[in-house]
DNA sequence: CTGAAAGCGCTTACAG
DNA sequence: CTGAAAGCGCTTACAG
């Protein structure tokens, strides 16, 4: 049992509402009375329950993020990049997975822990728009990601479009003819690589490339493991790319150890693009390139609009914001010189 | 603002006790009366304000976990379990990170967000037993990984020393004679590589083998960066190892390339050992040979130690347990057979 | 089986 | 500049 704020009053011979001034810094405190009370806080090792003020306030200065799999180290550095920026508005991070499973995610847009997160920021992989409509509660909803709704929610991601015509444009003018698209999924409509997909077929028709389905090849995940079977399963059904744009690095990592065990070479015979700029793709035995969406404005962008919303800011618009994305070359798409 | 429990009472005409006993299942309602309220909550979408309960009981439900960087994928595979395990005991989990700075533990270990967290897990790198002396508040906290304290809170870690020589034996075994020794740091007494290297040394000396000090590799930080670096110092003052033992996976893997750099073969010319068996590992070009802590289990048993402990469990002794690990053979120490 | 009331530890008008 | 008092929304003995 600590010491409560009239614990401290009584010991220093003042109201609750004297030490509750100068816990809080209140300016208008005499520095006789103010040392007076700090001897007592002091002496009784008092800290203030942040509970009781939680209550009081109603608010927590808990955010919580929830991303899919934090085994992913896009995600993972994802995360990171959130809580340095809580921090830097006061606020501490409850991290949750989903597992990119529709029904946990629904649970957690919900509001998990009611009353005990001020505002909460979701990467979101199978929810659907309908799962939005009637969320209780009132902290503030921040999207981040590639899935698109028609909700009125802020929704945090770079243009994915434009991002995957950009990998796409760099390989085609290395001269590259058959690029392969890993990462699609059966249904395509609102799944995640949708807009990655549509990038790659877009670059396709204004480089003059016929766009072959054969190339695409569909997964259930989006691993390591999950590209290296869709690499293999491409490569059994003798598609022969020349080239092959993943849906993340993660895949693409899967997908140059697949090649490699069949004795294809990176990149001389097969060039291969990622995509979210993990560390692991600069340091693999070839260098991966790919797509680098800027992290830490995501994060910043994210937290800054949940922020903005619990300071009430007026007639705020639910808004799409569109941080931006650099393409980063690396050896495994080095031109064909050796 | 959401409805309160006096206004679901109000609207149903009984008392909020008799609503606080059907929000919390309390057995003894009778059906007619659980139904009535239950109507009026449903009408009102109350939603207990668990802050308020928070207050009331003295307890959240929340556990902290505090690691040295998410961007390290062990640790995020860890936070995931922790996630996970905590959720088994309705937990949620709130996630700091210290980036290993001990100004940074101390603060996290001292109980931020007091009353907020129940109990905390750390995972702490420069942490000294001494800032564990005053720990004010009565959160329980239990500490996870290598460092080791005599300061009396429960630890979790494998059996480090007897980790390093598994991994040394079995470079030994390939015979392998100049086994290097990735991440000391210049102050050896109580950094976290501590263990492992003195495990290094032991095996060697098991081993037959003299344990040269030019084959030692200090680093300042723990990344793939830095076991490029170190592999690539070692390498620049001559000193010809032909097995590399690192302090974890990721600098194993920045070892990897800096060897593939320099034009070395791994196996072939050097072989390579890392720690974490992160899942990286399995899927770089030339597939990582690690020793694997059971990760599942640490997570496991720091949220069950903290749960026991929040439980009251009568005389808890601290202890230290240390859960189990296995080498995992691959293509980085593969037999010379080529 | 249900109700009336106190209290968890704060903050905040409202006085003075 | 400081104090007395109400109230945030629950839970929990204590009665009945």
């Amino acid at each position: 049992m600590g010491a409560s704020l009239k614990d401290v009053a009584q010991l220093a011979g003042v109201s609750v509402k004297t030490v509750s001034n100068v816990v809080n810094n209140y300016p208008h405190v005499t520095p006789a009375m103010r040392e007076r009370v700090q001897r007592a806080i002091d002496e009784l090792g008092y800290r203030p329950n942040l509970t009781a003020r939680h209550l009081r306030k109603g608010r927590t200065g808990i955010i919580a993020l929830a991303v899919p799999e934090l085994g992913n180290p896009y995600f993972a550095e994802l995360a990171g990049a959130v809580i340095d920026a809580a921090a830097r508005h006061d606020y501490t991070v409850l991290l949750d997975h989903t597992a990119g499973l529709r029904e946990k995610e629904v649970l957690v847009s919900q509001g998990f822990r009611a009353h005990v997160i001020d505002g909460l920021i979701l990467s979101p992989i199978e929810l659907e728009a309908e799962d939005l409509l009637g969320r209780p509660g009132d902290a503030p909803l921040v999207l981040v990601g590639e899935r698109e709704y028609d909700a009125p929610y802020d929704h945090i991601a770079i243009d994915n479009v434009a991002a995957a015509r950009t990998a796409v444009r760099h390989l085609a003018g290395l001269g590259r003819q058959r690029i392969a698209f890993l990462g699609a999924r059966r249904e395509m409509a609102r799944q995640p690589a949708h807009l990655r997909l549509r990038g790659w077929r877009e670059e396709l028709t204004a480089a003059g490339l016929p766009h072959d389905d054969s190339l695409v090849a569909a997964t259930d995940g989006y691993g390591r493991w999950d590209g290296a079977a869709a690499m293999n399963a491409l490569l059994d059904r003798g598609a022969q790319p020349d080239a092959v744009f993943a849906y993340n690095d993660l895949m693409a990592l899967g997908a140059m150890r697949a090649l490699v065990e069949r004795g294809l070479r990176v990149p001389q015979d097969v060039s291969v693009v990622g995509f979210d700029d993990v560390e692991e793709g600069r340091f693999s035995t070839v260098a991966l390139t790919t797509v680098s969406p800027d992290k830490q404005a995501i994060a910043r962008l994210a937290v800054e609009r949940v922020v903005a919303r619990l300071a009430g800011a007026p007639q705020l618009q639910p808004e799409r914001i569109r941080p931006g994305y650099t393409l980063v070359a690396r050896e495994s798409t080095a031109p064909r010189t050796g």
